[in-house]
DNA sequence: CTTGGCTGCCC
DNA sequence: ATTCTGC
DNA sequence: GCAGAATGGGCAGCCAAG
């Protein structure tokens, strides 16, 4: 119990109880009122933020489980997003501070992911704290788990019947969200205990459902469908709806985004009746929610950190937004993202008439890489200048990244390096960081005629680095004529790959092995080449608006390839591409990627386009057209008109984009010369070669072997064995454990598991087939196994199959595994081998177990690759 | 001082 | 990473 | 088609236990 002099006041649990119970969480949007219909007075009480010492409502956690609860009822994508928006609303109206925490809480992380937090806690000590709580026997937390699936579950479960003696002091939002971020700092030695400490503590604490959403949110697992999307969409809402609260920064008039009480009295967001639905002031207020929806996306998606976004929020609100948290250098935006094509014909089809290129897609790590120049002396001046401390504070968002001096001596490189899911990967490339001021421009060495070389494409090459470097310039003649420009920032996306003595690309897995918190770039062992692929910003611009092309173009002119002199620094170079747009020669290049161990190939439109939309009569002409270009969209036009036309056109993503990237600073003349675009006379629809951050496009496409049907590689397997599943395959099998057959032995060898391709229908009529206690199912640890199963270093499955099908499993390579000991002997004596991606694509059953497939088919393919 | 379990993060 | 499902 | 969920192989890093 909390002591000392500011003990708060006593707390009516009953009353708080029923206070929270009693607000109407799941009411529309526009009929619900955070402040008339919720009553603070039994909330517990916080010192208010601004040191008056005055007493102010603090957030009950028990409003945030009762609204999980609420939401955990319902697949409705409505109804979640309207329980979750109200919820913010009445923590935006009632507790400002604790919207932040409350935000956080929601999506499963206490911190941006390249903030580097990381709790630390998983299902090993939150099973061990929910046993020291509940105390319920070891047997009933297994049965649970199997029953349930899910942490938050059991604990709840578990503690049912548990008497609770003690009146406790209701948990808070802001009391919980700073535990855990207390517990992410828990480092060394006793350290698992401490955190276990805390963990028990807000345990015991916790009442009534508190603890199922408690438990989740330590696991990071809070399973409540909504994770991203559905959190932006509920912020954007909270701020589009005025609630006539102090802290609102009240200009109705002016705003695209704003929708005040007066607005929406007497309508509904979500109306039942069909002539409300199509009420012309309805829908003037549901596209402006529209508008701020997307406009918290966008964002979200350059600048995903809800510490800056949210408190920008709370004081420039939503039509501030985007000029407040810009596409800056030093924070990763969201990477834009390939979708899965099955096949090279389908890929050539999606792009019909449309310029693209293709490029291989290496096996590495994707990278984003931030670079900004800061000269030592300011304009006028020479010498290092006096504030050179303060301006590189100022110059970078907080004290992290990497400063490299550039060896002409003109001033410094700030470098940060982020991962393919925005984490702080600087410390584990100093070889990419050292390679950035020459890259620039700002090293002395650049005519060095060692500069021009290239990254070889796996072309085996006699000699030293130098050599190699010569032999494979001659794939590019155009890199030795480009003279370095001086650049002073960048953003540039790009795939690290693990690179040989020759500079050929070595396999994931040696990548992999790289260590992860580098002191000094002398010890680094796994040496990697950076070959880029696009350009987001350069030089102060955000270019996620340009046409592919020209972000390729600025790419390759201002960066060419080339081979540092210093052996200890990154080479790079660019992506291989295929310009060519037939199919013959596509397939020639694909295959080019395999040999060169490539995983695939990426197809990239190349221009921003118009289509009509099915229907409707297109007259293509050829003119300037740039989204995010008021003039060049609405410029030269047959009938003048035409323009106008485009305009009303746009779809709402473009429109979006216009509205946005008013302020994104002045267009590039260049850029907009070279925009080109079909004009549309009727229904129109864009199709862009713009940079979409956290989006999977279909302007990007990607295509790998293994998706190509009778391409990849597959197995014929035999299942035997399982755990159960977890959350929503808790009533299934998941994951099903896969075997060779040994026709030497008569044996079965595990190979992998496999949890993907299954439909819930294949996953109930196995569940039924192998029924627990079953002649075909049984629990390993009561009877004994059967001795012709070799398992390897794997953990024993909650229950062992009779071998009795074969199944078709896919997957994208073989992997030298560290567990398995399939194929043990045939290609290594320590090591079997397992399957990279396995999934189920198809019951064989035309096949007997005797005729699976058999370690010598593993090698085999495994030799091939 | 070594080993093995757990966690987080690459793909 | 891949895949399936409900909206 | 989007958004979310479940979970694959395998690595380094960290910590606890032996």
């Amino acid at each position: 119990m909390p002591s000392g002099p500011s003990l708060p006041p006593k707390i009516d649990l009953a009353a708080l109880d029923s206070a929270i119970e009693s607000i109407p969480l799941h009411e529309d949007i526009f009929k619900f009122d955070p402040v008339s219909q919720v009553d603070t007075s039994p909330w517990p009480r916080a010192p208010a933020g601004d040191g008056s010492g005055s007493l102010v409502p603090s957030t009950p956690y028990s409003l945030m489980a009762r609204a999980f609860t609420l939401i955990s009822s319902t697949r409705s994508r409505l109804a979640i997003t309207t329980l979750l928006t109200n919820l913010l609303r009445v923590i935006r109206a009632h507790d400002a501070s604790s919207l932040l925490p409350a935000v956080y809480l929601v999506s499963n992380h206490i911190a941006p992911a390249y903030d580097g937090v990381e709790l630390g806690l998983g299902g090993s000590i939150l099973n061990k704290a929910i046993l020291d709580v509940t105390g319920v026997s070891r047997a009933r937390m297994k049965q649970l788990w199997n029953s349930t699936g899910d942490s938050g579950d059991v604990a709840f479960e578990a503690r049912k019947g548990c008497k609770t003696l003690v009146q406790h002091v209701p948990l808070t939002v802001s009391k919980l969200y700073k535990t855990l971020q207390l517990i992410a700092g828990i480092k060394g030695q006793g350290s698992a205990n401490a955190k276990l400490a805390h963990v028990t503590k807000l345990l015991v604490a916790s009442r009534g459902e508190e603890i199922r959403f408690l438990v989740r949110t330590f696991v990071s697992h809070l399973r409540i469908q909504a994770v991203k999307t559905t959190i932006a969409t509920a912020l954007a809402m909270t701020f589009s709806l005025v609630d006539g609260t102090a802290t609102e920064s009240v200009e109705f008039s002016k705003s695209h985004y704003l929708i005040t009480r007066e607005d929406r009295k007497g309508l509904l967001a979500t109306p039942t009746k069909q002539s409300e639905r199509h009420s012309p002031a309805r829908l003037t207020l549901m596209a402006r929610l529209r508008l701020s929806e997307r406009l918290m996306r966008q964002v979200r998606a350059r600048h995903p950190n809800f510490s800056v976004i949210v408190p920008a929020l709370q004081e420039v609100g939503l039509d501030g937004l985007s000029t407040r948290v810009p596409l800056s250098v030093g924070t990763p935006l969201s990477p834009m993202l390939g979708s899965i094509t099955r096949s090279l014909q389908d890929m050539r089809a999606k792009f019909g008439e449309r310029a693209f290129v293709s490029e291989f897609k290496y096996d590495g790590q994707r990278v984003q890489i931030h670079a900004l120049f800061l000269p030592y002396a300011v304009s006028g001046k020479d010498g290092a200048a006096p504030d050179w401390a303060k301006r590189r504070r100022e110059a970078v968002p907080a004290e992290k990244g990497r400063w490299v001096k550039c060896c002409n001596g003109d001033g410094e490189v700030w470098v940060r390096l982020f991962s393919r899911h925005l984490e702080d990967m600087t410390v584990k490339y100093p070889d990419i960081c050292d390679l950035m001021p020459l890259l620039m421009g700002h090293g002395e060495a650049t005519a060095d005629a060692s500069f021009l070389g290239a990254l070889p494409t796996a072309r085996p090459s006699e000699g030293d680095a130098a050599t190699t470097a010569s032999t494979s310039l001659l794939e590019n003649p155009a890199a030795s004529a480009a003279p370095p420009v001086k650049t002073r920032s960048l953003i540039m996306d790009a795939e690290v790959v693990a690179i040989g003595l020759q500079g050929e690309p070595l396999p994931f897995q040696t990548l992999a092995n790289r260590s992860r918190k580098e002191v000094n770039i002398k010890d680094v062992k796994v040496k990697v080449g950076v070959f880029a692929f696009d350009l987001m910003y350069l030089d102060g611009k955000p270019l996620l608006k340009t046409s592919f092309r020209q972000r390729r173009k600025a790419l390759q002119t201002r960066f060419p390839q080339f081979n540092p002199p210093d052996p200890l620094i990154a080479r790079f170079a660019h992506v291989r591409s295929c310009e060519s747009t037939d199919l013959d020669e596509i397939s020639a290049f694909f295959e080019a990627a395999q040999a060169s161990k490539c995983e695939g190939i990426m197809a990239k439109s190349l221009d921003h386009h118009w289509e009509a939309v099915e229907g409707s009569e297109v007259r293509c002409t050829t003119r300037a057209f740039h989204t995010g270009n008021m003039k060049a969209a609405t410029g030269e036009t047959e009938d003048g008109k035409a323009g106008e036309h485009l305009l009303e056109k746009l779809d709402d993503e473009v429109a979006d984009e216009l509205v946005l990237n008013t302020e994104e600073g002045e267009e590039d003349e260049e850029r907009e010369q070279d925009a080109i675009g079909k004009g549309v006379n009727g229904r129109g629809k864009a199709l862009l070669s713009t940079y979409e951050p956290d989006r999977r496009c279909e302007s990007w496409l990607k295509v790998k072997r293994d998706y190509v049907e009778g391409m990849g590689d597959s197995l014929d397997l035999v299942p035997i064995g399982a755990w159960h599943g977890m959350g929503r395959k808790a009533a299934w099998w998941s994951p099903i454990l896969l075997a060779l057959y040994d026709p030497d032995t008569g044996g079965y060898q595990a190979v992998c598991k496999c949890i993907s391709g299954f439909t819930d229908n294949e996953y109930k009529r196995i569940f039924a087939k192998f029924a627990e206690g079953s002649e075909l199912c049984y629990d390993p640890r009561k009877r004994e196994p059967m001795d012709e199963y070799e398992l390897g270093g794997m953990s024993l499955p909650d229950v062992l199959f009779r071998p009795c099908e074969v199944w078709e499993v896919r997957g994208a390579d073989i992997t030298l595994s560290p567990v398995y000991h399939a194929a043990l002997g045939l290609v290594s004596e320590e090591r079997g081998l397992s399957m990279r991606f396995p999934r189920f694509i198809r019951r064989r059953e035309d096949k007997s177990v005797e005729n699976a497939s058999t370690p010598e088919d593993l090698a085999v393919i495994y030799r091939a690759q």
